[in-house]
DNA sequence: TGAATGATGCACT
DNA sequence: GTGCATCATTCAC
């Protein structure tokens, strides 16, 4: 990893979708197990992530038991620190998207990197501004020594109000997996991903 | 402010 | 070969 992006990262989790189970149509586990979902199949607290469309990752983690497949989508997340590093990983993002050589000042902010809070408002945004990627699959998020870990919010934190929707871009999945409002998010929070009317 | 579209790699039928 | 748990850009308004 470049020197600019091996900083500390820290944010709190605003958004997430729940898939459950292999009868979730619009779960990776509606095939039953292959090689890809294999680790939803196991233990909970791990890690899995997949590659969308060709270009994103994607952060997953486990939740149920070992043989019952089942996992929660990280949506977004709100930036707390080391910030520099997360706007210095979307640079290269957009880089590596238009073919263009890395900017030279790692300082600068490129005109088009959107304010500090929003750095991680989506599940391809949350992978790379903390430089996630499949290789991270399999690895637990619940070992506090982990350089990749979730914690519980501090308890000085009251829980925030949150609000359940439908899932994003599952409209393949049919009714009623479309539908089902197992996407939870912190109810007005800038962070959450989509257009600021949906928040 | 919103709808349409292209980029891009690979898991899966 | 088909289609995807997405995002940024472009173009209309």
């Amino acid at each position: 990893l470049p020197a600019d992006r091996r900083a500390l990262r820290i944010g709190r989790i605003v958004e997430v979708e729940a898939y459950v189970g292999e009868r979730d149509r619009a779960s990776h586990a509606r095939f039953g197990r292959t090689a890809r979902n294999a680790v939803m199949y196991g233990p909970p607290g791990i890690a899995y992530v997949y590659l969308v469309y060709g270009m994103y990752d994607c952060l997953n983690v486990v939740t149920e038991q070992e043989g019952r497949p089942a996992a929660v989508l990280v949506r977004a997340v709100e930036p707390l620190e080391g910030l520099a590093a997360m706007r210095a990983a979307r640079w290269a993002l957009l880089a590596r998207r238009r073919r263009r050589p890395p900017a030279a000042d790692p300082g600068a902010r490129p005109p088009d990197v959107p304010g500090d809070d929003r750095l991680a408002s989506g599940p391809g945004l949350v992978a790379a501004a903390f430089d996630i990627t499949r290789a991270d699959t399999g690895r637990d998020l619940c070992d506090p020594t982990s350089s990749l870990r979730i914690e519980p919010r501090p308890g000085t934190e009251p829980i925030p109000a949150l609000v359940a929707t439908p899932r994003i871009g599952v409209a393949y999945a049919g009714e009623p997996w479309t539908s089902v409002p197992w996407r939870f998010a912190i109810a007005g929070h800038r962070s959450v991903s989509g257009p600021a009317r949906l928040r």
